[in-house]
DNA sequence: TGCCTTTTTTCACCTTTCGTTCACTTTTCT
DNA sequence: AGAAAAGTGAACGAAAGGTGAAAAAAGGCA
């Protein structure tokens, strides 16, 4: 059942005074909060609220108003926002699809997907066709995988380490040479926390 | 049903307004978006994106529109058998957990899912801690990746091909040499589908 | 028990927002 | 050129949001 604005507000409202006060507001309080004069408005706006199962609340008792939490199905839609290839930009697609990723492969951060095009990541195990979900930020701690442009140019993936005011992208294969790189080259793009593979 | 070029740009208002605000706009507001005069232009728009079923509203009911979840965001739960070691057994855990795997990594058959140990696998880009999916079954044709036991023993996870009355089992990496095998000294466990990656 | 305070519930009525429908025009695509 | 898609502008009715006052219930307290 949709919510409107106003609906969607008192909510927002009650879900906040709940969590701080931890009992709920008065008619008169939320009336007051949003500078209704008549608290019959508000007594229909928490009506159709229970009606529409988003609250609960015991009939003629006080302060009785208790939040349904939705099992927001945990949605798990994340943009595909293009593709990479090492050594070329990041090529992004106009009108990014959303495809679903399993919580698991999940940060709590800001993510979204890039298709791996060619075989040049393959000694970080990763192959042409590969889905890796990534973690929007501009930084990155020392270890961590990234994908970062050099020079705004080439697109890389690589585990990140800072040395001495440089940094070293170090191959996940320990027989590759790592590449280092002035700080102000490197644009941090994002943090791989995952892969999908379709065989 | 095709989306124009024009619903889909409509949806996709409606996906970000619906997913920023938590309701749904007003015809006019998505009209103010488009820049759009007419009322009833939207509502013609809206019209069609519902009888092709991507979304739902309530007649006469402001701010109602919802978004019809198309079934690919589906996700489904798959066991989590065990874990595979490259030249040993399959190690099976007594009570296996559900984890949800994305649709898309799955197959119409019977599928699970294992837990890659140690990075004897690394030639297939497959790494310590990977989780492949598997369609479990004990035939594959050409070129299909596998899991499967040599002489009971030994699991192993390569591209089979079969030739002259016995089996190639060819590594991903083009560099390293095929294993030949006997036929029946092998036990196919199942196909691998799929794999997820935690970073 | 009866009284007071706080809070919810109900009434009749009003205003604004919103969806729906009409007849008609313009643009886009084949 | 013809059909489908997209858009105009105005009118109307229904739903949402709001007013103000009064009644009814619940709980605390002397």
């Amino acid at each position: 059942m949709p919510l409107t604005k106003r609906q969607k507000e008192i909510l927002t409202f009650l879900r906040e005074y709940l969590k701080e006060r931890g009992y709920s507001p008065s008619l008169a309080e939320i009336a007051r909060y949003f500078g209704i004069a008549s608290l019959n408005a508000i007594y229909k706006h928490l009506k159709v609220l229970e009606e529409k199962g988003f609250i609960k609340r015991l009939s003629n008792r006080a302060r009785s108003i208790r939040i349904v939490e939705q099992e927001v199905a945990a949605e798990h839609m994340v943009p595909l926002l293009g593709s990479i290839a090492a050594g070329h930009p990041i090529e992004a697609v106009a009108n990014p699809e959303e495809i679903p990723v399993p919580e698991s492969l999940l940060t709590k951060g800001n993510n979204y997907v890039l298709r791996v095009e060619g075989n040049s990541m393959i000694e970080e195990s990763i192959r042409d066709g590969d889905l890796i979900i990534v973690e929007r930020r501009d930084f990155a701690t020392n270890g961590e995988t990234v994908v970062a442009l050099i020079d705004g140019q080439e697109a890389t993936l690589k585990k990140l380490y800072r040395e001495d005011g440089r940094v070293r992208l170090q191959p996940a294969n320990p027989t590759l040479f790592p590449i280092f790189v002035e700080e102000d080259r490197l644009r941090i793009q994002g943090v791989v926390v995952g892969l999908m593979r379709k065989y």
